[in-house]
DNA sequence: CAGACTACCCGCCAAG
DNA sequence: TTCTTGGCGGGTAGTC
């Protein structure tokens, strides 16, 4: 899943094994199990599958129907690992191979939770930066010297592979699979219809840095950030900021990081691109007007940060996704 | 793509 | 004493 390229994905299969985490598989089914056509979401072709089709028991006392076997994983566009049940129990080996197939045949694979230890016990995550559940890090660690573990992050993409961190990071992990897929409008849209942020905290697409046990924000803090949000197009320097928060500059960009996890700047820079990927899905304007309308003085200096932060041109973005 | 100019931001330290 | 705030220096990154 190269940056910044469109990954087509129509089938989707999600894989359990022994013992199903509830929640993290009602995340793929809100994502990728339901028809929302009426909004003009696309659909996909969803079915859970796993080693031993029937009726699976969750971790919370009622059982689920597996309906399909291994193959469907073979043969899907996105393998996702809904949390892993045996950590520490080698993996089966007919499901690494399942999960080694889809990946050599060019699928995209997602995990959620402990969902990395069994993308980790197929060997797909050696040498790839990865992440998982806070508690289990150290566990993957140790059973999988060769996984390079990025704590405090949502969720991290590394080609192919996008692996998510605890249990709701996995919608902010899904949300952008399907920006890289449809575009950042249809992610909007099923961010709306599911009633969750578009994209927490002002993090970067491929690298969101965890938003800290939500710090109780300062009110002034919440409110300069709408209130920059709102006006991307102007020029708003640090200070600005700081003195709408009735702060000092060096203040603002402490609790600014505090609450945001990141720094003033790279968050503007952020939502600027944001704006500027929707304008250019959503629009006809020029480059240079869409640049000019996200804050980018020019379109040379959104050129400059989509290169750096989405590894593409504005062009091809709007190539890809303009409906 | 280079280069000059500017803004940012983070460690450090002092004051409240 | 500990915690928060605010100013400064200067390496880094953005802008044109």
């Amino acid at each position: 899943m190269a940056k910044g390229q469109k990954v087509r994905v129509e089938s989707v299969a999600a894989l359990v094994g022994s013992r199903i985490a509830g929640f993290e598989l009602g995340i793929l089914c809100q994502v990728f199990g339901l028809d929302r056509s009426d909004d003009g979401i696309p659909s996909y072709d969803f079915a859970v599958c796993g080693p031993r089709p029937g009726l699976t028991p969750t971790t919370s006392g009622f059982a689920v129907e597996v309906t399909h076997d291994l193959a469907r994983a073979a043969e899907a566009d996105l393998v996702a690992v809904p949390a892993w049940p045996d950590l520490d129990a080698p993996l089966d080996p007919a499901i690494a191979a399942a999960l080694r197939e889809a990946y050599a045949r060019g699928a995209v694979l997602l995990s959620i939770c402990t969902g990395a230890f069994a993308l980790a016990g197929a060997g797909l995550l050696d040498g790839r930066r990865a992440t998982t559940h806070w508690q289990f890090a150290d566990r993957l660690a140790r059973r999988f010297p060769r996984v390079r573990i990025e704590r405090d992050v949502l969720y991290v993409t590394d080609g192919p592979v996008l692996t998510s961190a605890g249990a709701a990071a996995g919608i902010d992990a899904c949300l952008h699979l399907v920006s890289r897929v449809h575009g950042s409008a249809t992610a909007n849209a099923l961010a709306r219809r599911m009633v969750v942020p578009a994209h927490r905290a002002g993090g970067q697409a491929q690298y969101v840095e965890m938003p800290l046990p939500a710090v109780p924000t300062g009110e002034g803090m919440a409110e300069v950030l709408d209130w920059a949000a709102e006006h991307l197009d102007r020029d708003l320097p640090v200070a600005t900021l700081a003195d709408r928060a009735g702060m000092s500059v060096r203040n603002f960009a402490r609790r600014f990081r505090t609450v945001t996890g990141t720094t003033p700047h790279r968050w503007l820079l952020e939502q600027r691109l944001q704006r500027a990927e929707l304008l250019l899905e959503t629009s006809d304007l020029t480059v240079d007007v869409v640049a000019e309308r996200s804050g980018f003085g020019c379109a040379d200096t959104l050129r400059h940060h989509f290169a750096r932060r989405r590894g593409t041109t504005p062009h091809a973005h709007r190539h890809a996704f303009h409906a």
